[in-house]
DNA sequence: CACTCTAGCAACACATGAAGTTACATGAGA
DNA sequence: TCTCATGTAACTTCATGTGTTGCTAGAGTG
């Protein structure tokens, strides 16, 4: 497939598409290709990719909207502050990498298969 | 206190001030008072709020940058991965709220005394 | 060899939301 | 009536993620 089409089926932009695929193909889970008929192929078995191996492939953005104002502080008050919290979302950072690392794209693609079965009226599946 | 005096200590405005302490006075755990010799004061037992209360009385800002892009969706497959990611956010969050729920502000108040008398050298408080 | 189609990439533009700022109204003491 | 404080709306600034443009390079086609 290439970026194009899968921008249109995303709702994005072409660019947008090879910014993501390119941390996914430094990782092996899909190989690319230039030119005349080139495009997007997946190189990787659906049973053995989680959606913690894609997270940690995007770079691992920030997962978190709230957490320290700074690091480094005079304050004893923030420092207290910080420390709390960064305890506590630390655990909860590895508790989402863990739940996260149970989920396999096989199991998102079966889940998929599911709701087209189930589904009624017309399939129409990408643009 | 004042918010002013606040202000300096957090380094931030007064008008911040307000508006974060506005969602603590209406849940009660600080009172304010207008006028001269006016400002904020502490309204409630340090060992019966939690961080969590907090959090709640600041409004519950949204705790994670991830999330799914729409809610309502066309699509089967983003369907089914904001299935697995909102399950997976919700158990996660559910798990925040808990051990910030745990965190007493008489903990931090008590660990921010034990961070000062470790501290060697001078003890400027606040500006 | 020229042409077309594709990814790669840098640089720029835009959108969103949080944080900070200004201006003014209101209330309370001196 | 003056000063000092909060309350609040409106505006500005800043950071970040997303989208866009323009160009390069590689790969097949005629």
């Amino acid at each position: 497939m290439t970026s194009e089409a899968l921008a249109r089926a995303l709702n994005t932009n072409p660019v947008v598409v090879r910014r993501l695929m390119g941390g996914l193909r430094e990782h092996g889970y899909v190989h690319s290709e230039k030119g005349h008929g080139g495009g997007w192929t997946l190189s990787c078995q659906l049973d053995q990719v989680t959606l913690r191996d894609i997270y940690e492939a995007l770079d691992a953005p920030r997962l978190f909207a709230i957490g320290n104002r700074s690091e480094e502080t005079e304050c004893l008050v923030e420092e207290a502050v910080n420390h709390a919290m960064s305890s506590v979302l630390a655990d909860v950072k590895a508790q989402f990498l863990a739940r996260f690392g149970q989920i396999t794209l096989a199991a998102l693609h079966a889940d998929f298969h599911q709701r087209l079965a189930e589904r009624h009226g017309p399939t129409t599946l990408c643009k």
